[in-house]
DNA sequence: TAGAATAGCGTACAAGTGTACACTGAAATA
DNA sequence: TATTTCAGTGTACACTTGTACGCTATTCTA
C-alpha cells in the first residue's frame, strides 16, 4: 500500500505546481498562464495535465492554499522574533518586507487574484487574509487588552496597510525599501494609537461619541 | 477645418472606449478582453481598431486616464458636500461608496491594473491614486494644521483603507454595505486620531521617539 | 500470475487570436 | 474640379488555445 504509483503521481503534481509558480513574475499573472505552458514547463504532455487537475482554476486554488501556508509560516516567524523582544510593529513590518523580497511572486498571486475575475479565487484569497487578520486580532486583544471590536478594526486596518505597502514594495527600488518600511511603521503607530484612545473609552463610548454620531446608527 | 471626418473619428473612438468599458464586469477584466471583441462590440471590423489605437494597451491606458477623471470628479463632489457641513470622514466614505455602486467597473479596472502585468498600467494607476492622495493631503494639512509628513502619512493610509473598503464593497451584499461603511469610518477615525496625537508633538518629535527608533535611521 | 486500473503520450480538431495587405468610398485639399 | 487622404472593410495567414479520443506501459489487485 506504500504506492510507487501514488508517490510518482504526487511528484509530478508538485512539478505542475512548481512549474506554475515558476512562471509567475511581475509581467506574468496566473490567469495569463495557459494549461499548455504549465504542462510544458513541467515536462508533461498537455493532456496529462488532466490527470492531476480538472482545470487551471483547480491548480490556481491549490496555489492560493500554498500561499496561505507561506503566509502563516510568516506569522510564526514574526512571533518568534517578537518573543525575543523589540517593537512589535517594527519587527512585524520588517518580517513582512523580507517575506516579500523572497516570495514576491506568491504575494503577487494573492494581490492579483484578490481582485481577479474568479469569485472562487477572490473568496479563497480573502479567506487566507481573514485568517491572518484574526490571528493578529487575537494578539492585539490579549496583549493590549482591547475591546473585541476595536481590536478587530485595528487588525483589519493594519493588515490592509501592510499589504498595500507590500504591493508598493514589489515595484520599489531596493534603496527605497527601508524608507517605505519606516513610513509603514509610522502609519501602523497612528492606527495603534488611535485604536488605543478609542479602546480606552469603550465603556462610555456612547457618551463620548454621541455628539458626533447622533442619529447615524439606528 | 471644422472636420466632418475628424468628428466622426472621435465618435467611433468613443465607441471603442465605451465598448471596452461596457465589457468590464466582475468576471471580465480588461486584460482578458481581445481586440476583436472590443471592435465587434463597437460595431467595427477588427482591423479598423488600428485606426484609433495601436494596441489594446494604448486603449487600456486611455481607460485608466478616464477612470482618473472620474475619481477627481468624485473628490469635487465630496468637497461640495463637505462645505455644506457634516463630518468630513463620514461624508467622504459615503460619497466613495456611492461612487463604487455606480462605477463599479471603473473602480475594478483601477484595482486590477494596479497589480497587473503591465508596468505602464501600474504606473498610470499609481499616478492617479497619488493625485487623489495629494489632494487629500493638502486638505488635511490646511484643515488640521498638521505637519507635512504626518499629513501625507495620514492621507496615504486613509486612501489605502478606503480603497480596500471599496474593494470589499464590490463583493458585498447590499445589505452589508452600511456596516462596512461604518467600520471604515471608525478605522479612519483611528488614523486621524493617531495622526493628530503624533502631529501635536511634531516639534519635539525627536525627543519623543529617539528612545524607540534610535539607530534605525542614519 | 492474469486482469484491471491508470499515468502519460500523440494526434487531431474547432475556435479564437493579432495583424498584414489590398481595397473602397467619402471627405479634405489644392 | 482633380487629386490626395484616410476611416473602415474583407480576406487571409500563422499561431495558440482547450480538450476529445485512443494507445501504451507500468503498477496494483485479486
Amino acid at each position: 500500500m506504500s504506492g510507487v504509483r501514488a508517490l510518482q503521481k504526487e511528484k509530478t503534481r508538485r512539478q505542475l505546481i512548481d512549474a506554475a509558480l515558476g512562471q509567475l513574475s511581475s509581467e506574468r499573472s496566473f490567469s495569463s498562464l495557459s494549461l499548455r505552458e504549465v504542462a510544458k514547463e513541467a515536462g508533461l504532455a498537455p493532456t496529462s495535465f488532466y490527470r492531476h487537475f480538472s482545470d487551471m482554476d483547480e491548480l490556481g486554488l491549490t496555489l492560493v492554499d500554498e500561499a496561505g501556508l507561506t503566509l502563516r509560516q510568516l506569522m510564526r516567524q514574526a512571533r518568534q522574533r517578537i518573543e525575543k523582544g523589540g517593537s512589535v510593529i517594527q519587527i512585524s513590518v520588517h518580517t513582512f518586507m523580507e517575506f516579500i523580497e523572497s516570495n514576491g511572486n506568491i504575494f503577487r498571486l494573492l494581490l492579483r487574484e484578490r481582485s481577479g475575475t474568479s469569485a472562487a479565487f477572490r473568496a479563497a484569497v480573502n479567506r487566507e487574509i481573514r485568517y491572518f487578520t484574526l490571528e493578529l486580532c487575537d494578539y492585539l486583544q490579549q496583549a493590549n487588552k482591547l475591546d473585541a471590536e476595536v481590536a478587530y478594526l485595528q487588525a483589519n486596518a493594519a493588515v490592509t496597510i501592510v499589504f498595500s505597502a507590500g504591493s508598493d514594495a514589489l515595484d520599489c527600488d531596493k534603496k527605497d525599501l527601508e524608507e517605505l518600511a519606516q513610513r509603514t511603521i509610522k502609519q501602523l503607530r497612528f492606527i495603534a494609537r488611535g485604536a488605543f484612545e478609542f479602546g480606552l473609552r469603550s465603556e462610555n463610548r456612547h457618551d463620548q461619541l454621541s455628539r458626533k454620531t447622533k442619529g447615524e446608527t439606528k
